[in-house]
This record gives structure tokens, C-alpha cells and sequence, in this order.
DNA sequence: CAGGCTCCTGACAACGTTGTCGGGCGCAAG
DNA sequence: CTTGCGCCCGACAACGTTGTCAGGAGCCTG
């Protein structure tokens, strides 16, 4: 029966239809709509054909946001995301994990791309708190998250991923960075590397002080002292990584390891190696994987982390507290997993000790 | 003077507050704070100042879509984005692009992931119409689009993203499918390729259609024959990809190059060749440039799209459409750059044709 | 046949905000 | 002194929906 409406193809601008307009049309009156809409009971099985057939007719589509707003728990069935940066993979793959979970329980994600930014972190959450997100998962970017705390006082549940939010107390779902780490430079160590550099990304970055942690605290319990000469911190993109590793590489005495805390450092290292051509000589652990590390020569030994199980799990500790868990704040910690593939089993050259 | 609310440790649920305790707090009328938010003329300096005092004593955060519903707008400043995978990177780098410029608009993007299935692209488009967002950004994933123009028609501006819209008139950003598949068919021809294999992505997908005829056109224009048995479609994932290849390049009379149609079946396709040994022998363009192609032996020759500029197209058609504008819908066609790295270049054997 | 229950329905207020409008005040001009 | 105008300001309705409530119809029970 649904009449097609004037299919002429001047498109005219339309008024969007509203509950009144159903109503109307199916000859009831609005709440009736309402009910039929929301699904709720006692509604006679002819009107809620009618009101059906009307809202289909009309091409009808509620309000979600004024229903909110009367409604009594008030849900937007949207969550924020605070990512720190779309264009990262291991973010992307966090993004779809958490997407996944999300329309399982019928919510919309509405993501924003920090870069890394503190200020983009403030102007971010704002921008979702007015638009009355339900939960905020966010990526702390800043050095103090306690802002956050008025937003979950009002109901706003709010769980960190990859990295621990500072000045609140609330969910987290991390990395093991400092095992992860560790694991990296041990392995190096059973190939007889002793004089391994470490590129670090921001030291402000949580996660790369964890990794450097690792890195120290795994050297130490093998008795070699670090090299400050071999540690450079604040590595956020590749060309940085490519120069700073060259430095290194070209040293009088130079490392014969390398654990690169992060993806594009990684890369830029790979590239430092191969231009000098010492990508055989020379050991790297990569922390997060390289997508395509299995392809190169050689194919690139890394701590790979699970982006799939950090949102899902994000996601999950969100919705427990949307369905009302109120348990104490838990930090929770993802292994990771080392991929040996090669570049980190160059032995060192000796093999002894410097 | 902002008196820090109790600051004690257990934090208790608070009401969110509202214009109306802004107002009750600062001594003036609720539409007095309303014009102080919005920053409307003809509020005094001493006003102003209370209201304000007011509203950051209370961390007062407006409500966007109650605003809606009254304003005479009625923009929401949300925008939908529907992109073909969050985990693919180029649509991950045409997401950021889009909300690059969005943040300038003021704007924030409810991103959904369509993992090219049919039925998400529907489900998405509803969920972000009920939460009336402003316009749609879509990568369309169904074969017909038609079901969009009601939106249209009510004054929600539509941009497609990647491939054209089909059932559906429309403002649309796509890469030059055609003729950046001809150039990389005409690079391999150059190097004396005469069978050279195509891997293609599903046929349902546009994009993998259009690379395919450029394929077809470019052989046909240097006078070659298409060999069906070097034509394979409905690859989507590397893994297949990397089985497809290894059997075309055992078969009895195995292509000298290979054209893989999109970034996924060019990673597969490179595990293949080096499983065969194959890697500088047989010579491979990839559609989509491998973020990390330049690392590999030999690195990867590719028709690099350019979703930066994509993106930031197709936000600012949306956001020319909200401004007002009315021009009849145009196709933005964004031009590819062959990338030569050396896994292209290899010649085919012999040099001479079949 | 009265009373009570269940089912179905719609009038109305309310959610938090903005548009409209009109009133009060101060000041300049007639 | 009156008039008129511009600036401030708040009461009120309205946006599209849902919660509350009360009323009517139908049925069963005693």
C-alpha cells in the first residue's frame, strides 16, 4: 500500500516529518505513536499496523535527541572517543574493536583524533560532553585528566585506554609496556647484544617512559649500565627516527642492537639501517608491530601489542558501567607477544662483551 | 573567586546542571544566561561577567540538542561519516582529512565503520539520521543509493566519498580509478610486459571495477589480448590474495607482471612472490601505495591515491552544501601519482613479446 | 447487576534550550 | 514636560519527544 510519494525529480526541499504528522495521518493520537515506536505494550495489533504503516508511509524517523531529553534515563546511546590519532593502526584497530562493541549494544561512536594534542584532548571533551555522550572512552593525552572527574560525578561513566589517566581514579586498559619492553631487550641480551640503543618517542608520552623503564630496568638485571649516549628520547615521527638512528649507527662505537619503542620509529630505523646497509649487522626490536614486517629483509622482530583486545575490553568496561557495575576502579593489562622473525636475532658480532 | 566545589575523595553523583541554576545562581533570567552562552548582544558588561562567574562555578556545560530543537537552524554541528573500514588505512587518512576540516566548522564527525557490508551501510545511515546530524560523508557500499535522497530532499546535504553514488545525484570524490590503473598497466607495458596478471578486489566494489577497465583499456590500446586465465576477482583480504598469486605464477605459462588492483591483495601478492622466490623476477604495481613500500626488497612500485586531499574535498563540498550552497552535483576527480621504486621496473624476460 | 480488573488510548506537562515580544529604564530631541 | 528611541532584561511559548495520569471499553466475578 505505501504509496510512493511523487517521484518527480526536481527534488523540493521537505519539512521532516514528526510524531504529530503520523499521528495524523494513522488517526491516533500521539503518545500512541510514541508506543508503537518504542515498542512498548498495549497497543492494539490494528493500530499498531496503522501507526506502522503510517511512520513508513511518512518515511518517518524519531528524534532521537528529544526523546532524550524527556526520557528517563536520559541516553544518547552515543559514546565519545578520544583517540590519539586516527591515523595511527594501532589506534584505528582500537577504534574498531571499540565500534564493534558499541553497535552490539545499539550505541554510536563519535570519535575525535587528538594528535597527540593537549589542548585537542580539552576542546575534544567538551565538544562531547554538550553533545551528551553517555561514556567517554578516552586516550590521555594530557598530564592530568582530574578535569574528567565532574563528568563522571554526573553519571558520565569514562575508561583510558593505552595509556593510565593521571588525577582520577577509573578504569584503564593498557599495554603490559614495561614487560613488553623488557621481553624486547632480553631477547637482544640472549644474542649477546651488551651496547643496545633505545629510541624513545615524547618522554611525556606515558607509554614511552614505560618502555624505557623496561628498557633500563631489564639492563640492569643484567648487570650493564646504561649508555646515555645510546638512549635518545622525543621521537614522534619517522624522518626524526631515520636521522637520530644514522647518528647512532655512525658513532665510533656504535650499538649493535636497537629496541625502538614505537611503529614509526620502527620504520625510521629500518630506513636508517638499510641506507647505511647494515639492516644484516645490526639487531632491531620493533615495540607494535609493523603491519607489513614480515615482508622486509630481514622481517622485523617486534613486541607486538592487541589492539583488537584493548577496545573490546575498553569497550566491555564501559558498558558494565553503563548497566550500573559500580565496582572500584581497575587498571587492566594486555600481554604482549614477540614476534620473531629475524631482524632481532643478528647475533653480536663476538659475541662477548664489550 | 571560582569556589572549588568540596573536593572530598568520594565522589558522589550530582545533578547536572542547567541554565535555569545558572540563572538562579547569577540572579538574572534564564534567557539572560542563554544570550551570555551564545554570546548575543545587549547584555551588560556587569551581566555578562555574573553569568559567567555563574556558569564556571557550576562547570555549566550547555546541552547542544535541546538547543536544536529550538534554534531555528536546527544544526546539530555533527556530521556522518561512513567509511568502508576504520582498519584501512586509506580510509583511515580520508576520516582524519574530514575531520580536520570539520574541527575548523566547528564541527564534530560520528564516524561508523561499513566493513563493506551492505546491510551496515543502511543500519548507519539510520542511526545518524536520528540523531539528526548535519550531512552524510558516505563511501557507498550498496549498489544503490536512491534510499539517501529523502534525506537530501529534507536539507541534509550528502557527499560521497571514494566511489560514485549510483541511484542518487549527488557531490562525489573519487580517486582516477580508470587512469591510474592505465598508468601502471602502461608502466609494466613499458618495460616490455606482455602477460601481465590482474588481481582485483570484489566486482561489487566500484572502485575495483573501474581499476579492472583501465586494465582492459590499456591492454587493448597497445594491442594485447586480456588472457582470462591471468584475470582474477573478489580478492579482499591477503591472505586469499597470497594464494590466487602463488597459483597464477605456477601455472604452466605464468604472468612476467602483475598488477594487484588495491593495498590488501598487493601485500598478499608480495608474501607470494617471495614464498616463489620470485620477488625480482616477476614484476609487481600495487594500486594504493603500502605505507611501508619503500622497505622492502625491491621496494614497491605503486599508484599512490591521495586521501588527504580527498577527504578535504569532500568536507568542504558538504560544508559549501550547508553554507548554502546549490549548485547541481559535480564528481571531484582526484588524480593518482605513480610511485617508482623498483618492483615495477624489473623487465620482462626476453624483452620481446609472447 | 454492581464492582473491579485489564486493556487501550489520548490530554497534558515536562525535558533544556532558544525565538518572540513587550516592559522598564535612561537619554536625546522636540 | 512629552515623545521617541535604544539598550537591557525576563515571561512565555515552542521545539519533538516521553512520563503520568485519568478515562472508557470490555470482561469476569460475586
Amino acid at each position: 500500500m505505501t504509496s510512493v510519494s511523487d517521484d518527480s525529480s526536481p527534488s523540493v526541499r521537505q519539512r521532516r516529518p514528526t510524531m504529530r504528522d503520523v499521528a495524523r495521518l494513522a488517526g491516533v493520537g500521539i503518545k500512541t505513536v510514541s508506543r508503537v515506536i518504542n515498542g512498548e505494550p498495549n497497543v492494539s495489533p490494528g493500530t499498531t499496523e496503522r501507526v506502522r504503516r503510517a511512520a513508513a508511509d511518512l518515511l518517518y524517523e524519531p528524534d532521537l535527541h528529544a526523546g532524550n531529553l524527556r526520557r528517563a534515563d536520559g541516553r544518547s546511546r552515543t559514546l565519545g572517543l578520544l583517540v590519539s590519532s586516527v591515523a595511527n593502526p594501532f589506534a584505528a584497530q582500537v577504534h574498531r574493536a571499540i565500534e564493534r562493541v558499541a553497535i552490539e549494544y545499539g550505541y554510536a561512536v563519535l570519535a575525535a583524533s587528538l594528535e597527540d594534542d593537549p589542548a585537542a584532548e580539552l576542546r575534544a571533551v567538551t565538544a562531547l560532553a554538550r553533545r551528551r555522550v553517555d561514556g567517554f572512552i578516552v586516550t590521555p593525552v594530557r598530564d592530568d585528566q582530574s578535569y574528567l572527574r565532574v563528568h563522571v560525578d554526573r553519571g558520565t561513566p569514562l575508561v583510558c585506554v593505552d595509556r593510565a589517566p593521571r588525577g582520577i581514579e577509573t578504569d584503564c586498559v593498557v599495554t603490559a609496556n614495561v614487560d613488553g619492553a623488557r621481553d624486547a631487550v632480553r631477547h637482544l641480551l640472549s644474542f649477546g647484544h651488551r651496547r643496545i640503543a633505545f629510541l624513545g618517542d615524547l618522554d611525556r608520552i606515558e607509554t614511552a617512559r614505560l618502555r624505557r623503564e623496561g628498557y633500563v630496568t631489564e639492563l640492569a638485571a643484567a648487570g650493564i649500565d646504561v649508555d646515555p649516549a645510546l638512549v635518545v628520547l622525543g621521537l614522534h615521527d619517522d624522518a626524526t627516527a631515520t636521522a637520530v638512528a644514522r647518528r647512532l649507527l655512525t658513532l665510533p662505537d656504535p650499538p649493535t642492537a636497537i629496541f625502538s619503542s614505537q611503529n614509526l620509529i620502527t620504520i625510521g630505523t629500518i630506513r636508517a639501517l638499510q641506507q647505511l646497509g647494515l639492516e644484516h649487522k645490526v639487531a632491531l626490536v620493533g615495540f607494535d608491530d609493523v603491519e607489513t614486517g614480515d615482508l622486509m629483509k630481514p622481517a622485523i622482530t617486534a613486541v607486538a601489542q592487541d589492539p583488537d583486545r584493548i577496545g573490546r575490553l575498553a569497550a566491555e568496561r564501559l558498558f558494565a558501567h553503563l548497566d550500573g557495575d559500580t565496582s572500584p576502579a581497575r587498571q587492566v593489562v594486555v600481554p604482549t607477544r614477540l614476534i620473531v622473525r629475524g631482524s632481532g636475532e643478528i647475533p653480536a658480532p663476538g659475541g662477548a662483551a664489550h
